[in-house]
Parts: structure tokens; sequence; C-alpha cells
DNA sequence: TTTACTATGTTTAGAGCATACACATTTGAA
DNA sequence: TTCAAATGTGTATGCTCTAAACATAGTAAA
């Protein structure tokens, strides 16, 4: 049977457990409570265990982080497949990006979070990576040139990543964001990119 | 003769001197060194001293940190001081914010740095407020309507707050941020801000 | 000046966390 | 089957944060 998991010496799959874990911690409560041992505790296994697949309890921390990356990156690439238009799907990018930091502000703030240790291997997918996709589009489409492709993905990725910071209230500012506030800093994000 | 202060059973002004080594070592190394334990040695301190002055640790941190937001506040408000004419003072705000980001990274990881604890006063001054401050003006200047106030202001912070996390490093995110690219972004912002 | 109160530091001690080292169990390949 | 590699446990060290009790210095009133 392989529906009953009986509970042995050897877990079956540590490491993917233990950043399971440290997503569903991430999401309640941020990036509190991703130590080796509440995290060993969590999958009911001795925080030593860690070690054997994690150098350290910060590339535990990254390995999470990565994943809440990856997790973004997918509900972006899913919001943009389900609009059509070349304006639309690049529009869906940024209200995926900023609605996951206002409805997952815990794994928001761990997927942006600082590690002291660099990700074992590149982000898949990566966000940097599926904007860039929709960039091209607009090039494509003869919206930009694309000799402004570089500044224009810097520009809507700071726009938008600096408004979901800030929304989020990850940042000790002010308010909170409407989607009329979302809404506006869209239109104002497009007007700047066809502006160029 | 106050040269020469010698070592004292009170230290005298420990709450200042813990926020000031706290801002060494962030300049030096970010969030990393801002334990209790840490800063009272750098003043030569025992760790309890510090509750004396600091609810807990997480207080301490956020006070450095307001303090570096207040440092950052400071310098927008010089650079914006030392320029004249509506469009080149509101650049220069969002110049001396990226310069900031990229000149001091360790404080400005520090200032953004999400704490426990709020601050136990307001920012004095604050990023926010002068940045609303030079909104102000352009309103004042016919350039922008005051209905949009709230939205430029917000796209605005947004954008040169993001930008300055990525160009950073900050982020587990790509390459560095040239003047050019600096230069590019601000165009980029002044476009879509007058589109509005 | 003496006394007493308040502010500020120190010492001691306990809890929690990261992690090095030695040991135990399981798995899988020869 | 047998043995080496992979994976997990237990124990121990050294670090941090912080509570409690104690010590010293500054200050104000008698």
């Amino acid at each position: 049977m392989e529906t009953v998991k009986a509970k042995k010496y050897h877990h079956g799959n540590l490491e993917e457990a233990l950043v399971l874990a440290g997503l569903r911690e991430a999401q309640a409560s941020g990036t509190r409570n991703l130590g080796v041992t509440h995290l060993a505790k969590s999958v009911s296994v001795s925080p030593m265990a860690v070690y054997r697949h994690f150098s350290s309890g910060e590339s535990l921390k990254a390995a999470i982080s990565q994943n809440a990356r990856e997790n973004l990156a997918h509900r972006m690439q899913a919001a943009a497949l389900a609009v059509s238009g070349t304006r639309n799907r690049f529009r869906a990018l940024g209200e995926a990006y900023i609605h996951f930091a206002l409805t997952e502000p815990g794994l928001f703030s761990v997927a942006f979070v600082a590690c002291d240790v660099p990700p074992a291997r590149e982000d898949d997918p990566s966000a940097w990576g599926v904007l860039q996709a929709g960039i091209q589009e607009l090039c494509d489409d003869g919206l930009i040139a694309q000799s402004a492709t570089e500044s224009v993905a810097a520009f809507a990725w700071s726009s938008v990543h600096g408004f979901a910071m800030l929304a989020n209230g990850l940042d000790p500012v002010r308010p909170q964001a409407t989607p009329e506030d979302i809404s506006k800093l869209l239109d104002l994000v497009w007007d700047g990119i066809l502006g160029a």
C-alpha cells in the first residue's frame, strides 16, 4: 500500500517535506518561524536530520524562499495565459504580482527575504524571466523599441515590486492599497512604457 | 575636562550610543549583527544594560531602522534643496533615494527591514513626507491634478523604491544598475506622471 | 551633610537555537 | 548475503535573548 505512509526510521522525502513545512510556516507567519529546530519538529524529525539535506539553516531558508518565488512566477504565467491581447496579458502579470503580495503576504516576504546563501539552482520559472517574455511580446507587437526592453523591464519590475512591498505593509510606511490604487498604478506604468 | 570621557559605571548616553553602534554595524554588514549582545559589547556594556533603554532586542533594531530611514529622508531633503526648478527638484528626490541605496546598501536594507515592533515615534523627517512635499509642488505648478496626488505619490515611491531594492541586489534577482539605467528609470517615471 | 529614592549597570541563570561529533538504522548494489 | 552509502538519532557545546536579584551613581529633600 502506498496510501498509508507508516512512520519509518527513514522519512522518505525529508528534503521536500521540510521545504513544504517551511512554506506552510511562511504562509502563516512570514520569516519568523523558519528555524531548523522548528521545521524539524513540524515534520517529526530530529533537528540534525535537516543537515543531511541542507548544509545550514540558511540554505534551507534559501530553498524555501526560492520555492516561494517560483510559486509567484507560476501564478504570473497562469494569469498571463488566462487572458488574450498583448496589453491585457502584460497587465495581468503586474496584477498577479500585486495580488500575490496582498493575498499571501507571508510567502511574499519570504520570497524576497535577503538570504546569506545563494539558491542552489536558478529559479524555474523565474518571475524575471516571465516578465521578460511579456516584454518581448510588446516588442514583437511594435509597442516599444527593441533597444528599450532593458530599461522597460527594469521600470515595470521596479514599479510593481515596489508597490507590492509598500501595499503589503512590509515596510514601515503607510496605508493600504485599494483595487483602484492598483489599477491606477498599472495605468501609470503603462503610460510610462508607451511614452518611451 | 569634557574631552576625556573617563570610563564610569554609568555610561551617560547609552541609548544613543547603542543606536549609533547599530548604525555603524548596519553600514558594515546590514541586518546581520544587530543583536543585543553584539551591540552591547561594542559599546563596552553588559547585555542586560540594553534593556534599561529598550524593551527588547527587536525594539532596539526598530530604533536603528528608524534612524536609518530618517538619514535617508535628510539626504533627500538636502538633495532637493540643492537644485532649482520643480522638475529638477523632484527628480533629485529619486536620485538621492537610489544613490542612498547604492552607496549605503547596509543602511538601506536596515532602513526597510521588517520589524516585529513598530517604531516608538513617527519618522522625522520621513521619506514619505518629503516625497509628498515634492508632489505638492508639482501640483502647485499645475503639472498634475490635485486629485492625482495620491496615485502619483504611490507610483513614484513604488518605482524608485522597487528599483533601489533591485539595483541594490537585496533581492535574489539580477544584474547591476548603471547611471544610465537610473536616468532612464527616472525618465520613465516622469513620463508616467505627466501622462496622468 | 545625611538620607532616601530613582536611574542605570552588573551578575547569574535558564531557555531556545544552530550545529559538530559519534552512533544507529535502512537501503541497495555487488 | 554482505557491506558501504545514505539517512536519522542523541548528546554536547557555545551562542543568543532575557528574567531576577543585586550594586552603584546621581539627585533631591530633610
